[in-house]
DNA sequence: CAATACATTAAACGATCGTTCAAGATCGAC
DNA sequence: GTCGATCTTGAACGATCGTTTAATGTATTG
């Protein structure tokens, strides 16, 4: 039985300390629940990893490795900006997890990583422009930021959507159509056709511009 | 001085604890630094609240309060859906906070709040398509669903997207024409004309129509 | 086989946690 | 002005926290 897990016990420690930072964030995780989760004494964990910051930091840096693996091979087949169908490509369901928990609580590395998923959006957007899959805009880096933002929104916030409309976005879904079709219809729907009417955005713009010459006038 | 802050002592700490909770989640918050924060002593927060989780609560209830306030007052002048657009307007930045941390640490209300939040969103889209200022569509619910998760998600990484536009949506950046731009003229963009070609949106609805065939086959 | 390095554990340490408690301070009611 | 109720504090309690330490087990190596 032991022959089905061949990792190292550090590995094991570092993912169970993932998957426990993922559930119950950093501060809400003793070393002694991650060493009770890897079956090992809470001693052995400081052994392999140093302090509880330290192991933090080796959670960060190995997730951030699955994502740049994760981006690199299934960006192109995939849906581009769209992170979370990545991690579901691959697998990496506790890796998503940790992320979306990682997000908010803030750490070293993850701000980092998400300024390089941007970057890597507006390049997937450029391309889209370029091959006339994508309409070409204005505000290229506003846009591949905004939706960016949205894409990892929708992944800190899998537990309401699933509660929403039945759909685990960090679960492997693509083998059930009626989830598919609840999650993606939808956003292909406003990616594609948008949801103002023509009469909306003339007065939104309208509405823009005048708010915008009240403001100058106040400032002289 | 101390005419300024008409608050009662029971409020200053709840008021405290929001502030604090938002900032480093329930977890990682101590009771005395929420003390230290009120300028009481930490016996004094159990004295008037029982204990942290019954804190914690009261802490839900009244930022649930102030949501439901704000969704009823600056709903209809407002983004309809944008509940970001709400909380600036009422200058209730440490509720929007405060909650943008619970929609993750999970809280026992946060969940039905959320619910909330999106029937009044299916309500304001529908009498939008009434009135033709939203286009009609085949997913209410879903659509409704996600475009509330999109904008709760921006609140989330708040942080986020300040760093990347340089925008804090938590903060009343009204009086900031750049910041306005910034944020709100890609998202207007992709809600009035999205962000897919035709040609995509006919290539990603015979990928789609493809693979869900083939799923019929398998399931046969 | 002896020696050495590494893996691992149980126990304990000091710090901090949420909470309790006893004792003042403050206040309104009679 | 006295009394009871409420507000407030400082000290302390037991539990749990991250971490240390000493000891034991288990390989590896010469």
């Amino acid at each position: 039985m032991r022959s089905s897990d061949d990792r190292t016990t550090a590995a094991r420690i570092r993912d169970a300390a993932i998957t426990e930072f993922a559930a119950r964030g950093v501060a809400g995780t003793s070393i002694r629940t991650i060493a009770a989760t890897a079956g090992v004494s809470p001693g052995l964990v400081i052994h392999h990893f140093g302090s509880k910051e330290d192991l933090r930091v080796a959670c960060d840096e190995h997730v951030a490795g699955i994502i740049r693996d994760v981006k690199g091979g299934a960006m192109a087949s995939g849906g581009g900006f769209d992170v979370t169908a990545a991690f579901r490509a691959v697998g990496e369901i506790p890796a998503a997890k940790y992320l979306a928990r990682t997000l908010v609580d803030g750490s070293p590395h993850v701000a980092e990583l998400v300024d390089e998923i941007v970057r890597d959006a507006v390049g997937y957007v450029a391309t889209g422009v370029e091959t006339g899959m994508i309409k070409p805009t204005e505000h290229e880096w506003g846009r591949a930021a905004i939706l960016t933002i949205w894409s990892l929104g929708a992944l800190v916030l899998h537990e309401h959507l699933e509660r929403l409309i039945g759909v685990d976005i960090t679960a492997d879904f693509s083998q059930d159509p009626t989830a598919t079709t609840a999650y993606m219809a939808p956003a292909l729907e406003i990616f594609s056709q948008g949801v103002f009417t023509e009469t909306t955005v003339q007065l939104m713009r309208e509405a823009f511009v005048s708010q915008r010459s009240a403001q100058e006038k106040e400032s002289v």
